[in-house]
DNA sequence: AGCTATTAATAATC
DNA sequence: TGATTATTAATAGCT
């Protein structure tokens, strides 16, 4: 059905069969459709080109889930019992563990000990004095850190105030010069516009203001 | 493409329907084995009739399951129904349990503590001493059950023992009392059948020894 | 994406 | 059912 009849075999030129495949697929799924309808038939169709692009058609009042459902049922055959088995194994054998460990854990604190013997309870507290004394050395540890860091804040603080002071003392002994230099300038402002004024209090030229 | 041109809708003569059926089933997957071949796709195809008779076609080199895993990571649509969705769920949350679990034992054992704040440590001490305490306490509570029993036994033996040297003086007093019955009926017996010796030995006629 | 010559599918019929 | 065939539908090769 088409300008020449082609041989069922795959199509090598690759745009060719992609052209193809959308055009076949939609044939397809349009087929499909038509069944639904024509036939009252369920459809269930995913393709997938080789690009790894899927479409997919399901007949209306249906989901895929549905017909898989009747799929397994039809068929016997196991789609998803295994994963669901798998899990559900997986769900147990975890479940165990927990189970152990939940009770590791309370005889542990001390809980539910009541059943254990003479021996275990030997292997208990070996177990728990190991644990204390580990939990003791790393808060020994930490002490000591705390303790180092400290010492190198101090000793950081000690430096920081000495500099601080060094620079203060700095500042202080600029601050003394500018004032010392500011009084120069003033004694030098002082002698230059008080000068004439010295002079005129001097009593002895009095005439020589009115020049001025 | 028919000797007339039909409507796509519900054919509502049954056995028509039944015979389009058929034959447009047969075509729709002679079109998908077509669309496998020429362009490299992948099919899945299940129909079912209002019969519910089933008939599925699945592309070679797939199985309907991996098709439905491949749709199921595409669409991200949940084929694996809720009760799968549960156990996965569930599995998750038991195993991150688990490693809760773990991690707590392995603190109280005293590993895996180096990254723990100090308050940590201080409450993982104290469990830790919680525990000694009860397992402790558990231990002497063993020892003093074992004191007891052994008090016990101990009695039970005395009174054994006891008991058992009254029977055995009972016996010797039986025994005793046989010797004496068995001596008296001896001394019967002997005065019966040695009486006439016993007059023999006397020790005025010594010279009866010869004949015995 | 559209067009169309051609093949393929199939509705009606036997 | 199964085969036949007149017709319609799908589509391969072009543009």
């Amino acid at each position: 059905m088409g300008r020449g009849k082609i041989e069922i075999k795959r199509i090598e030129n690759s745009s060719n069969r992609q052209v193809t495949y959308s055009k076949r697929r939609n044939g397809i799924i349009k087929k499909a459709k038509e069944i639904t309808v024509l036939c009252d038939a369920k459809v269930s169709l995913i393709i997938y080109a080789s690009s790894g692009k899927m479409h997919e058609y399901c007949s209306p009042s249906t989901t895929l889930v549905d017909i898989l459902e009747h799929y397994h049922r039809l068929s016997g055959k196991r789609l998803w019992d295994a994963k669901h088995e798998n899990l559900s194994n997986e769900v147990d054998r975890v479940k165990k563990e927990n189970d152990s460990l939940q009770i590791k854990l309370r005889h542990l604190k001390g809980e539910d000990i009541t059943s254990l013997t003479h021996r275990e309870l030997i292997a208990l507290e070996d177990a728990l004095e190991q644990g204390l004394t580990c939990v003791r050395h790393q808060q020994s540890e930490i002490v000591k850190t705390h303790r180092r860091n400290t010492k190198m804040l101090e000793e950081e603080n000690k430096e920081l105030n000495y500099i601080l002071q060094q620079q203060q003392q700095r500042e202080m002994a600029m601050a003394a010069e500018n004032v010392k230099e500011a009084e120069y300038y003033q004694r030098l402002r002082d002698y230059h516009s008080q000068g004439p004024f010295a002079f005129r209090v001097q009593p002895f030229q009095p005439n020589l203001q009115d020049h001025m």
